[in-house]
RNA sequence: GGAAGGGUGGCUGAGAGGUCGAAAGCGCCCGACUCGAAAUCGGGUAGGCGGGCCAAAACCCGCCUCGUGGGUUCAAAUCCCACCCCUUCCGCCA
């Protein structure tokens, strides 16, 4: 969530930026309530104060032995009186709390000013598209054709839009998974985590999911929990409530897990097969940064996935998200996006966020600097990357006249040496 | 699922209606001793909110916080209720 003083102390700038975003937003209920709740505050408190002074006079009076049956007649008005201003306020942080917790991050000044999804930036592309020399094949039909990909029976099992990988499909999903991991751990430095599959609500409200984006989760009803959309949400609960030690930052996370989406609303045409699923394997990054070092530390989190491209020689572009596109909690988004040939489109495989200290208030991460301040950290996220728009750029990217796909190199050893799968 | 015990500062742990934001120890910081260090000795060491002053920092004052939320009371870490979590044992099952 945004910080409360910010708004109060600069109100029409936090109103500019916050509009960057959305132009609907407003802040004048929120800066109503806000007034009203430290006017109230200051009335509770002077009357606190007078208890408190009475209770202390009271307990000397009976140490003596005296009679303090007026103080205490007098005290219990005064406590009724807390009592209804307690309760006025808490109503009035609850109102608060609402408006707050609805408002998006502050878009970073570098971030391009745009309600349109179009209007992202071009920031570097790597390799080229491939030249099959013949007509793709999408990657439903070769993973039909190769018998490594099964839509129809997962859809027996659990619906449409869920993947089923098999014999050979599924263990090159599996050499993806453990190529990626690899790469992060050993060289990229990040600390490998299984995090659980389900989380509970205010792990989702730290994240930024809940209280907007409920309608996007899979809930379980009978225990009030959440299956993850993605391992940010466990990660960017890791250390919640802690205070860190500057000397321990930054601190690198890289979580393999599922990933489940409803994708209510987004049945897109053409977006068949592993394009859009319901359920999917992503290795994500998450780090914990100071104030000073998370913009760079994003950039090197974006080189990060790109070396997983370019370990796989998969076609890739970069490009930075404009400010009515990027998720409620981040700041700043570069997405990587792989070439899919027969879709003859570029598709997201990797979002690199800065949340600045947005889900560190919401989950009260902080660090003591060397002088002994204490701030909120800084919480950065990145695909690392997710797997199916990968399996499907290795189809089709790799794809042969014959059919067959020539498995990349990187992967191989992973396979047991598979040079093809035909 | 059943039973018992327990959640107190960075950590261990005492406190069982008022003098308790909280003993003691450890850790950490500062100082003394030392050529320097260790040991020793002295001092300091939780967080949040609001106000004084709004431009920050420092400082001062007040309020809140002993798992969370309610209740009793003039007054709650302490008594009552509900919930959450942890540990151990039993049962069940990968």
């Amino acid at each position: 969530m945004l910080d409360l003083k910010l708004i109060r102390e600069d109100p029409e700038g936090v109103l500019e930026r916050l509009r960057r975003r959305d132009p609907t937003l407003s802040l004048d209920e929120l800066l109503a309530q806000d007034k009203r709740r430290r006017e109230l505050l200051v009335q509770v408190e002077r009357l606190k104060q007078q208890r408190n002074r009475a209770s202390d006079e009271i307990a000397e009076l009976k140490r003596q032995g005296r009679d303090a049956s007026a103080e205490i007649a007098q005290m219990q008005e005064v406590a009724r009186r807390v009592r209804e201003l307690d309760q006025e306020l808490k109503a009035c942080e609850a109102d608060i709390e609402r408006l707050l917790v609805v408002l998006p991050n502050l878009p970073h000044p570098s971030v391009p000013v745009s309600q349109r999804k179009e209007d992202k930036v071009l920031l570097r592309e790597w390799g080229r598209k491939p030249e099959l020399g013949f007509k793709p094949r999408n990657h439903v039909e070769l993973g039909r054709a190769l018998g490594i990909l099964d839509f129809e029976r997962a859809a027996r099992i659990a619906g449409a839009q869920f993947p089923m990988h098999v014999g050979l499909g599924a263990r090159l999903e599996w050499a993806l998974l453990s190529l990626m991991i690899d790469m992060n751990v050993r060289e990229h430095g990040y600390t490998l985590v299984l995090p659980p599959y389900l989380a509970n609500p205010t792990s989702l409200f730290v994240a930024g999911n809940l209280p907007k984006f409920g309608d996007q989760l899979y809930r379980c009803e009978s225990d009030d929990l959440y299956l993850i959309p993605t391992a940010e949400v466990s990660l960017a609960n890791l250390h919640r409530g802690e205070i860190l030690s500057e000397s321990d930052l930054p601190l690198r996370y890289a979580a393999y897990s599922a990933c489940f989406r409803r994708e209510a609303g987004t049945y897109g045409a053409g977006e068949r097969g592993l394009i859009r699923v319901h359920q999917f394997n992503k290795v994500e990054l998450f780090k914990f940064t100071t104030a000073e070092t998370s913009y760079d530390e994003l950039d090197s989190m974006v080189q990060d996935a790109e070396r997983i491209l370019q370990r796989l020689g998969l076609h890739y572009r970069v490009m930075l998200l404009p400010s009515g596109d990027i998720a409620q909690q981040s700041a700043k988004t570069v997405d990587i996006e792989v070439w899919l040939p027969a879709q003859e489109a570029y598709y997201e495989v990797s979002s690199c966020s800065n949340c600045e200290d947005y889900q560190a208030r919401g989950g009260n991460v902080r660090y003591r600097t060397e002088e002994g301040r204490i701030r909120f950290v800084h919480t950065l996220n990145g695909s690392g990357l997710a797997t199916p728009r990968l399996m499907v750029a290795i189809l089709e990217s790799f794809q042969q006249e014959d059919g067959s796909v020539v498995v990349p190199p990187a992967l191989r050893p992973y396979l047991g040496g598979v040079e093809a799968i035909r």
